[in-house]
DNA sequence: ACTTTAAGTGTAAGATATACACTTGTAAAA
DNA sequence: TTTTACAAGTGTATATCTTACACTTAAAGT
């Protein structure tokens, strides 16, 4: 490769995964106790650093599956974050990165054998450097994000209930739904796939399982047609379909 | 600095300014001729290299100071692009930023000087790289955003119309909006304060200038109330409030 | 005085979001 | 075997929001 540009600083760049997962009703992340210095034996993200002949897609892939053997797994870039102290080690740019993942015992056991551990996003310790920001950041875009693409699917089972899938929307959005709003709203979309399974785990009348269509929806992408959930940040207290709403005025 | 991390790769870090203005009722890119190698003499974004002591946001301001003499610019990063051979001059990350201008006589004179000129987004070149996916992804930023913020007045002067509005509106999502129910919509937010002032300019009888309360808008922030407009990107053909609108089915 | 041009204004109908309560199926306990 | 307990599953009416739509007004130029 040629060479021009010679004269300029080189940086170190680094790639922070924030790696959610749903279980037990909860929404988690998987975080691990930092092995080395500095900061060693702290909470973190986990992370690692941009080689020369990866792509940064490639990368934080690649740093995924170092964690948790998984490959194909729905993952967005998130942010760089490159204030100059952000990292006492070295003056780094890290590249958050998000990924849902549907948590399985396999996985579960290669995270552990790293010291990872999955922990409620409603109990999250603090974090080293400024990884709780990328943190809430994640969380902000999975919501915006939830509410334009039927994300949700990526954290769930190949099968999953309605009941669960409500769940899942709830623990993202923060805010209780209504459920035969949810579920009128959820199967007039048409991307759910309704078996002649039932799930027994969380009620003795059972729960029919559904899967998602990912190649019809796939074909409404193509066609231009957009997935819509009203989903709401925790933050917003008064919203209207309008521009804003100022009844107080 | 303490040093650990060293035995990890290095990287040119770039920043890319995809710059918005609203001129002659057209939204515009400010582009440049490139003025060195590789590309020399093709179309490009303004960018620069990240220096060791300042941070993303510093970078990205002083890249774009140095082409418009502006400061305290609203700026927004837009997304880190790395792939291995994006840049032939070197293996180069680029993180890209958006800036929305209001275009004046004063700094349009600086730009000139470098070589740059508003280019209206209808009649944009090739541009070098990966610069066309930069800007078409800034644009898709700059249209969600603009539903979500009231962005649109970073782009206007601090007097301007209604139909000025309308019409940035209207450049932003690609469609054209009723006068009404534009007009009724954005009054009833009380961010826009009327003055005792017409703009003749394009017609006889003018129209009423008006500026954006800012401060009411921030305390609004505050209290979490959010300023939302139904902007539709170019690319959605069907769009309904629930989730998918399946009619076809 | 007449013409031209864009600015400015209100309402009714249709679509969408929301609120809300009872029945069903099954397992476990009595 | 009957009863109890528990979550799954189902429909409608009202309120709210979005949309479509046409005439009047002000001022400059002829």
């Amino acid at each position: 490769m040629t060479r021009y540009y010679k004269e300029y600083d080189h940086h170190l760049v680094a790639l922070d995964c924030i790696i959610f997962g749903f279980d037990e009703g909860e929404l988690k992340l998987l975080l691990l106790k930092r092995k080395f210095e500095p900061a060693q034996g702290e909470w973190s993200l986990m992370g690692g650093f941009l080689g020369k002949s990866e792509s940064l897609d490639e990368a934080a892939s690649r740093i995924l599956n170092q964690l948790t053997g998984l490959t194909n797994i729905y993952m967005k870039q998130l942010f760089a974050f490159g204030d100059i102290e952000r990292d006492p080690g070295a003056r780094t740019i890290s590249i958050a990165y998000y990924a849902l993942i549907k948590i399985d015992e396999n996985d579960r056991k290669l995270a552990e054998t790293h010291g990872a551990e999955w922990i409620s996003i409603s109990k999250l310790p603090g974090l080293i450097f400024d990884h709780s920001i990328m943190v809430e950041k994640a969380l902000e875009a999975l919501r915006r994000r939830t509410s334009r693409e039927p994300i949700g699917f990526e954290l769930l089972p190949v099968k999953f209930t309605l009941p669960q899938l409500q769940s899942l929307y709830e623990s993202i959005c923060g805010e209780q739904l209504d459920k035969r709003n949810f579920r009128k709203q959820i199967l007039e979309t048409g991307l759910l796939v309704k078996l002649d399974e039932k799930d027994k785990e969380s009620s003795k009348k059972g729960a029919f399982l559904y899967k998602f269509d990912h190649k019809k929806y796939n074909s409404y992408v193509e066609k231009g047609f957009l997935f819509q959930l009203k989903v709401k940040s925790g933050q917003i207290i008064k919203e209207n379909n309008g521009i804003l709403l100022d009844k107080s005025a």
